[in-house]
DNA sequence: CCCTAAACTGAACCATTGGTCCAGTTAATA
DNA sequence: TATTAACTGGACCAATGGTTCAGTTTAGGG
């Protein structure tokens, strides 16, 4: 049992084509149809894999979406963690949610269905472990810092709660279907209407 | 063809008696269940009717849980709109606003999976004919109500989007599971300082 | 009081879908 | 090149929303 050690074996040449392939083939599907319409097994079809691939690789439809989402949010996420002002540290508080939320919803806008697919993924999911919005990590990454960011401005709110309704808004398909249609300046300045409100006491 | 006028053959008894065995058994097992664990055809087993008489009187789940949510959205409904103040006409936008968001919390909470189970239906159902959240009639005259509200307060913001944000808010699963935890205060003032920040320009 | 049309009922049936299984294939390593 | 663990994919499964339709029941007219 000596040289048996950890050696990391990377994935295989023929997994990573075939995780790139199903990961495109999802994101043009889904820039096509709505997300109902978008089935594992189009998609395996669509990748020219079989449909035992895709769950192998990605466990289920939801942890599809979900890396599907990752790809997207990343650069997000570094953006306001260690990126410059606004986004990043450095700017007050109300401002950094500003610059978040407009991102936020150019991200969204961008990515047309990927947030319904989402959602829809969830709840169609035969959900045997629990994966629930709450422990995704991206939502719980976006969640902590816009609640902090509101404590910081306003500690005298209920920051944790108001951060989910505020997040919430890009699951609603009323929303979201704005957002498809490019509207996104149109949510970013309700957001600001929201924020400006909640951390300057009236309009910015 | 003269006496073959309009009769409005009212619903027959037998019919009437299955309706409420139906809608009550929903009820039931919605209050014990997630969503997702109540088929329509568990709904109908626990009525002691077929599934068939089931889509026969609602057409499908979503209109079943639809009619579900119509029987309890019907007070509210009457409340804001003629009742007396705050809730009813007479109060200012704000105040108005507070106490609809107030009931509206309440609501939800008393009927705990309720506004999950419609979202779930919505997202489940192979909606062929189109019935988005947007016309769903009691989806409808609140947000008209809110977006009023708001445009009433403050002229200069997009009251259309703004109420549809707050009203999202619903849907969301990690506000709806605080809700069936009886966090329904939580949220209210949650709405509150938004509506406040909004309205009044600060804290209220 | 009975008769008939229309409404109602419900069980079998259908299509779709997320997910599982597993025997065969193949890429990496020694 | 031999070995082996990972990978692959198509057959298969269970659950579910929805449809069908032959048989039953009700309401009301004659």
């Amino acid at each position: 049992m000596g040289k048996n050690v950890r050696m990391e074996r990377r994935e295989r040449a023929d997994a990573a084509r075939n995780r790139q392939a199903i990961l495109r083939a999802a994101e043009e599907l889904l820039r096509r149809h709505p997300p109902e319409q978008v089935s594992v097994e189009r998609v395996a079809a669509a990748a020219g894999v079989g449909k035992g691939t895709v769950f192998h690789r990605f466990g289920s439809r939801t942890g599809l979406m979900l890396e599907l989402m990752s790809e997207r949010a990343r650069e997000l996420e570094q953006a306001f963690t260690e990126g410059p002002p606004p986004l990043g540290p450095g700017a007050d508080p109300a401002g950094r949610l500003l610059a978040f939320f407009a991102a936020l919803a150019e991200l969204a806008a961008r990515n047309g269905n990927l947030m319904s697919a989402i959602e829809h993924a969830m709840v169609t999911s035969k959900s045997h472990g629990e994966q629930s919005r709450e422990s995704n990590p991206i939502y719980l990454s976006w969640h902590r810092h816009v609640s902090g960011l509101i404590a910081e401005g306003r500690p005298d709110v209920d920051a944790e709660q108001i951060a989910h309704m505020l997040l919430g808004t890009l699951h609603m398909e009323p929303i979201a279907s704005r957002l498809r249609a490019g509207e996104h300046e149109r949510l970013a300045a309700a957001f600001a209407d929201l924020v400006n409100g909640l951390l300057r006491g009236g309009d910015g």
